[in-house]
Formats: C-alpha cells, structure tokens, sequence
DNA sequence: AATGAATGAGACTTCATTCAT
DNA sequence: CATGAATGAAGTCTCATTCAT
C-alpha cells in the first residue's frame, strides 16, 4: 500500500468539481449559522479543503456567495423553463406544474430555503441579489402572468387581472416558503403546494374545478 | 458665545430615551447595511452618540438587536391586539382591520420590513427569533383562525378549513412584504392589502361580497 | 418614618472614612480579582457607592492604589515601631515579637496577603512600590539587622554576620507569606512563626534555647 | 538587491518556534509591563511578528499566558528532576545540587523571577497557576522532604522534622527570589545560595560540615 | 493546484475619567 | 458631596486575503 495514497487522498481536481464542493458547502454552512458566520475557514472546513481555495478559485469571499446565488437560481429557472417549454402540456397544467416545482423536494429543502432567505434578509448583499436574481425573477413573473392571461383569454374570467394573480401567487408562494422555514412543525411542503393551488383555483374555478371539489370532498369527511 | 461650548453637547438623558433612540438607529442601520454591517460604530454614529454607549445601555450589541425585535414585535402586536380586542366590530371587520394594520404606513415602512427580513435571514439570529417572536405569531396565528372560525360559524362554508386559511393568510401577508421589499416597484402596500383581502373574499365570499364586487367592478372599468 | 432616610440610608461623610471605604474595599477586589480585575467599577460597587467617588477622592485610580499600598506598609510598620520601640524588651524578645508580628493575624490574612504579593508581582507598579515601600523594608531591615548585632554584641557568636541573618528571616518571611497565600493547607502561620524562629534560634542558640528545646520536646514526643 | 524585498521579510516558521518566540517576547514583556501590560500588541511587537499571531498560535492570550508558565515551571522541573535521578549522587549531595539549580543563572535570571512572580500575584491567574503548577510543587516539595528523610535516616538527627525542614527550605527560597527581585542591590544569587544551605547545614550539621566550616572560616577572615 | 502560516484592518467590548444633575 | 450617564482610547479577537512552500 502506498503511504502518500492513504494519507492525502485528494489531490488536485477538476476545477469545476472544486467549486461546486466549495458551493455546496457554502449552501450548508449559510443555512446553519447564516451569512455573516458564512466564513471562509468555515466554508472550507466543511468542504475538507484549505483556506486558500476560496481565494484561489473565486477570487474572493464575495464571489463565491453570488456563485451561490446564481447556483441556486438557476437551478429553479431550469424546472420551470423545462415545464414551461413542454408543448404537450395545457396552460392550467403547466400552471400546476411550476407551482409543483416551487415546493419540489430537491428545491425547497431546508437548507436551501435557508439561503435564499439569507439573501433576501442581508441589505449588503440585496444588490447584488437584484444584479443576480432580479432578471430571473421578472421571466419567472411574465411567464406566470402569460400563463393567466391564456386562461383568461380561454374565457370565462372577466374580472381577472392577470397581474395581480401573479403578485398573488408569487407572494404566496415567496411566504409559505418562509413559514416552512421558521415554522416546519405549523407547514408542510405539501400545505404549501394545495394553498397555492386552492388561490390559484378560486381564481378560475373552471379550469381547477378538480382541486375546488378535491377540497370539499376532503373537508366533507 | 465660544466655540468650545459647541463641541461638546454631552447631553445625559432618561434611560428609557437614548435606549430608544439606539433602537431606532440600529433598525435604519440593518436597513440599509444588513444585520452583519450593523456595527456598534456605525449605529451610534447614526444616533449621534458615542461607541460605549450600546454596551451601556443593553450590555451587548447582541441584546441591542434583540432588543429591536422585541420592539418591532410588539409594535405589531399592539395594533392587533386593539382591534382584536374592540367589541364594536364584527368578526369580519377585524379580520379586514387586522389585514389592513399589516401593511399600516407605520408598520410597513421599508426600514421595518428590512428589519425582519433581516432577522428572518440570519441563522445565527433565528434562534433569538424564536425564542422572542414565536409567541407573537402563534397568537396572531390563533386570533386569526379564530376569527375564520367565527365567520365560518355564522354559516355558509362548511368546506372551509380555518388553519388551512390562516396559512394562507399569513403565508401571502408575508411573502408580499418580501415583495414589497424587493421590488417597491412592483407591489405597492395597496396592491398588497386588496391581494390579502381578496384571498379572504373568495373563501367567505358572503361577508366579504363588497370587496369581490368593486373588484369586479374597478376591473370592468 | 422618614422617607429620604430609608431610601438613602448614605449621604454624605466626612473625607477620611470614605477614603478608608474604599481602601477597603480595594483590598478586598484586588485579593479576588487581582490588581487588573480591580477596576473602579467592582470596587466602588464593593464599597456600595458610586463610581464617580473614587476619582472624586483619590483623583485617580492608580492613586487609590498607592494608598491601598501605603495603608498596608504603615500598617505593618505601626506594629514592630511598636516592639521596637519598647524599652522593657530585651533585644532577642524584641526579635521574637517582631517575627511574631509579621504573622499576627491582623496582618497576615489572606487578603491582605494576596494584596501584598499583588503589588510585588506587577511590574507596573513595581515602581510604585519602591517609592512607597523601599524605606520602609530598608528601616525594618536595619531594624532587625541592628538586634542581630546586638545578640553578637553580646557575645558567642563570632561567626555570626547579621546582615547575613537578617537576608535569611526577611528571606524566609516572605517566602513563607508567598506559601501561605499560594498553599494555606501545606502551611499554617503557626508553622511560618515556628520555621522563622528555629532559623534565629540556630543562628543565636544561647538565646533562644527555648525554642531548640522545645523544639527537641515536641519531635520526642 | 531591491528595497523592496526587505520591507516584507515575512516567512513562515515551524509552529513550534513561533510559540517558543512568541513565549519568549511575553515572558520579557511581562517582566517589564507586567501581567497586564502584556498585551498582544506589545508582545507581538517584540517579538517582531503582526498581533493577528497570538491568537494564530495559542486560540487566545490567556492561553499563550499559561503557556509561559508551563514553560517556566518545566523549565525548573528538569532541572531538578535531572539531578534527582543521578545515581552518582549521595543525598546530600543532591539537595546542595538541587539549591544551586534553584538559583542557576540560566533559571535565575531577573526576567523569568518577575514572570514567576507577577502569576504568583495576580488573582486572576491563580487559578490557571494552581492546575499548571501545584502538582510541579508538590512534587518538588516532596523530593526535598524525601531527602531530608534520607538524611535523617542516616543518623544523628532524632530531632528533625523533615516536612518543616521542607517549608524552610521552599519558603527561603522563594523569598529569596523575591528580594532578588525587589532589591538586587542587597541580595546575589550567591547570597540567596548561601542563605538556603546555611538553614540546611544548621539543620543537618554533620552532613553538610564543610558549609558551616568554610563559613566560620570566611568570616575569621 | 494546494496548503496553511502570516498579515492587519476592523469588530466588540472594557474601563478610567469627566461632568451635568 | 454624590451620582451615574457619557466619552473614547485601548484591548482582544476574528477574518478575508496574501503568498512562500
């Protein structure tokens, strides 16, 4: 057996694989002692590498937690664009669809509710979670918003006002998230999902009849 | 008159005051520079007073921040807590109070929602959080379910489910003010009520038709 | 009952005893605490009065405690001046009360003690110390010097050098005060007046036979 | 040569020099300054490294302080202890060895006394004295009275009490090393040695002859 | 590419002293 | 005289970053 192998099992690595042990760990650490106690000794304790790594591969401290917000944001505009591309899916569905994907249990994890809350909380880094995140929010918007305006135009919904579904939704969704956070024990992922749902099926009764009645029935028992 | 009398107003005051006065300082400092760049120095440069005077006055910058949760808690639980408490309104009136004191002028100020968010983000502070504002939301929690409890006893929703409304409530009251927070540009506080209010209609439409009418009638415009 | 009297049962008095107070209660701090846990604050909390007094009465705090010094040296001073001075003692009854003195309970406690080596430990009053207590050491030195050579004088003892003796029991006095402190349970101070008296005695046999007899009874016991 | 690469000589080191340097420059710092005139900034500066070091190497000051005193007190310790385990030597033979160490020019030096004394002074650090050194004390305490015992053992001395003969000895020495500090003027090293084999030979007059001998015969001179 | 010792700015806190009351 | 709020210098410690190895 070779001593060197045994004693230093790792040794240089791809890039890419370094920053995204560096990523997560940031993610992990964040979440437990948030972003202030997000230090770089800290970071790269749990990532098992050396201080210097932060510095060598993101040049600073900064940098790594805008990677972390990009990350993190990208990997939420992945499962709606995927969902929003999808043709063989009916506006309602696709609608139902991202709501899905907003409490999907590889996104909304604690740990990961945790750091975006992080984000949002912290006033030094809000800009540059408005630089990071902002574009993908307003896409993430319009596509909402696009989705009720094609159940308005199918017709029925005179009153609706497309927008204000979307602040509706959004907002919704935004402080179920937040109650997951602070209190798991009160929501549950899937509390979440049916209250976004139920709003969404006040709105237009027609198209989400099945949730209205799903719900009467369950209360009915 | 000398110079030298201008230079040191050094001023003692009631106890009570400059802890006040720190509160409000801190709570324009975490605002602006996040609760990692609320320093002792900067705060009580805000308030005009000296450096010392925070371990002073509250020990430690740790209980300061407390210390501005409490308030801001409070400050919410009293205007609440009023209506609530009011025997000339009717259940359906205070629930639309209450809605309407949440994004109150005093109370929604962009500095104030800041400062939750600012504790909401940070896990070194949740436990704090916790053990200081969790009382103030399960009781808030409680008074609104029983609120939805009474509306639903007067009779009409027999599929209503109070908790699962109160969920709701509170999820969208708070996810607007993150919202309103992130993008001013976005929602406005008046947006945001009529999005609560409207919440409520749809789920006990007969005390709340008026709200569901003008809507329907300010969209017909 | 007046209201003024049980509420501030302490108003003003006269200089010298609340200088004394706080002598006192410096004495006590610094034995505790140490000479840099002695801070006006704990001692003028020690002494149950307000911070302010301790520059109002000494001017400053290193003052108090070249006081707390002062009090001490003159203190222990009063005592052998005493003996010394007193001209029915024969020189060697003279040397044992002297020695006796050192280890008089009002003088050798334990706070005293600790305030004691306090001083001599910190290098930053060190200073202090010799201009406040080197004429004092130096007079007692002599003090003690001069009866060893009377002893001589007397005759019997041609090896005898009492400068020599003297260096012993000043040596041996502190030393036994330093083990006293740091080990009250190895050392007793009836043990260091024993140790202190069998060195004298060894050097003067003729005069203090007494003590090698006794000495030689309680071992053959 | 460039000016430039002497303005930034800095160089790593192993982790136990830096210590040693580190306790090296807080021993004398102490010495001079006293315990609480030795702060980070001071002894880092002597020691010629930036103050972010200390806590780099020892976690805190108050770690780097104790670990000045493990470093005097083992320091002494083999000392003793070397001379102790020499087989070669009779037991008389071993305390007239050990006395001298106790005075050596390289343990004796006006620095490592006042770093001795300014823990023996300081209540604050009484503590941390006791669990780092009493069991070196006791230990030492009980070496001395075991070859007190020897020699009493030996014959001719019925009346010997080997545990006080051990608190003179300790308590001699001790005080001697104070007044080696106080007043270097008035007591050698070669006194202070002198002293302590004196009260010994006094003690054990046919072991140790020659003391009292080549003393009579100093002062015949 | 990786390591971790070294740096030093800046954070929080302590504390002697001042001074309005 | 006495009080204690206010001041601000100085201390300890943290931490992002640099850089020799």
């Amino acid at each position: 057996m070779d001593v060197s192998t045994e004693v230093k099992p790792r040794r240089t690595a791809p890039r890419a694989e370094r920053r995204q042990q560096l990523i997560d760990a940031a993610m992990e650490v964040i979440a437990e002692h948030g972003l202030s106690g997000a230090t770089t000794a800290e970071v790269t304790r749990r990532a098992g590498l050396s201080v210097g790594l932060v510095n060598h591969h993101f040049e600073s401290k900064d940098n790594l937690l805008v990677s972390v917000l990009c990350y993190l944001a990208e990997e939420l505009r992945a499962r709606w664009v995927e969902i929003q591309n999808d043709s063989a899916l009916s506006p309602a569905e696709k609608l139902e669809a991202i709501v899905e994907a907003l409490f999907h249990p590889e996104l909304c994890t604690p740990t990961k509710i945790a750091v975006w809350f992080a984000f949002f909380g912290d006033a030094g880094y809000r800009e540059a979670y408005r630089e990071t995140v902002e574009r993908y929010d307003t896409e993430r918007g319009h596509a909402i918003e696009g989705l009720c305006r094609a159940l308005k135009d199918e017709g029925g919904y005179p009153e609706i006002e497309p927008l204000a579904v979307t602040q509706s939704v959004e907002g919704l969704a935004d402080g179920l998230w937040l109650n997951l956070m602070l209190y798991p024990g009160w929501v549950t992922p899937q509390d979440a999902k049916a209250r976004v749902m139920e709003l969404i099926a006040h709105q237009f009764p027609k198209h989400f009849a099945h949730i209205l009645r799903g719900h009467a029935r369950r209360c009915a028992t």
